[in-house]
DNA sequence: TTGGCGTTTAACAATTTTGTTAAACAAAAA
DNA sequence: TTTTTGTTTAACAAAATTGTTAAACGCCAA
């Protein structure tokens, strides 16, 4: 059983990263919680700080699902393929999550921090120069590469709401078109 | 010279949009256009009326632009070259734009609208499938070949203060990453 | 000049949101 | 049993945000 301390991130990420509902009130996050809102003040202080909170374990997170997959030493192909699935299993868990990161950024008391690149990034960076070298992808600078694979994943489940209004498509044919793009942005990808 | 009126809306854009502050209350607002805060409430009766003004100004910009290039009669080619050239500099002045609009379709009393398809993009879907039977692009689902397009451009632009952040890359060689994505996305989509 | 009209402002009121405090509660320790 | 500790709650207080009103202002036309 989750303790209430837990109860509460795991509401606030629910209501920021799943219903993309990035202007929840401490009260709408205790409602969802089912807990009383004095207990968010009692954990966290402020709701400033659950904010932080909630940041912080989403960059981590963020940077742990890096490492996990991009430092196996498999073959890149098949390393490519098991990222795509995770990241973007993630990414239908907490579609908004990156957008609730960059707001964050955005926002006006927002305390800079980080600064040291993920050692995984830089590994996968190097494992891609060598593909390029190799011939298996389309040669260029690695981050662009970088940039291309996270849009291609990212991008479309972001836009849901907005693509599914413009297109007027139905939101289960919508799932299907974002389930099919695994293998379009492998495709994509790949020489 | 702007009507106030004008001024609120185009500076209320420029935090949204520009800045990507999406918190921002009407004094903030009125503070940033050097208007009193009561002249949001005359002009826009409430805050919310002045958000979703906005918003729609939003969507149907984004509609006109699209309508004004797609329609085009202009070799396939060429027409996402400039394409790429137009949606992108829309991008580099206004980066949380799409972010705004998920914001708001996602906040609690959003009004669903809109459910016709934009007639441009139906157009254009249907000349992505000429060029995939010529052979010009590969073949697929035109829509699919519309979520890549978009996604290449965006993502990166959108992801910017994250990015920076995660790899500890300067501002300037960050713009030189995103300038070069032009050439990089007409690579990435041409056989 | 005066009267009317749209605009702008300050002062106020109402509401919403957040933070604090003290008391109630429950379970384990003394 | 009493104490202690940590948890939970309701009531209150403070702050922030929004909305309203009436008066002031400026400008043009009668």
């Amino acid at each position: 059983m989750l303790s209430k301390e837990e109860l509460i991130k795991q509401t606030a990420k629910e209501l920021f990263f799943s219903k993309g509902y990035l202007h929840a009130t401490t009260q709408e996050i205790a409602d969802a919680a089912g807990v009383n809102r004095s207990l968010i003040n009692y954990y966290f202080r402020s709701r400033d700080l659950l904010f932080q909170t909630v940041y912080r374990e989403a960059v981590d997170g963020l940077k742990l699902q890096l490492d996990k997959v991009l430092y196996d030493k498999i073959p890149f192909k098949e390393k490519l393929n098991l990222f795509i699935d995770v990241y973007m299993k993630e990414l239908m868990k907490y579609p908004y999550r990156e957008s609730f990161l960059i707001t964050e950024i955005c926002s006006k008391n927002f305390a800079l921090k980080e600064k040291k690149k993920s050692a995984a990034l830089a590994h996968f960076l190097q494992e891609i120069a060598q593909e390029m070298e190799k011939g298996t992808i389309k040669k260029g600078e690695p981050i662009q590469f970088m940039f291309n694979l996270f849009a291609l994943m990212a991008f479309p489940v972001i836009m849901t709401p907005l693509y599914q209004k413009l297109l007027d498509i139905s939101k289960e044919k919508y799932n299907k078109l974002i389930a099919d793009r695994k293998q379009i942005i492998l495709e994509s990808i790949f020489n």
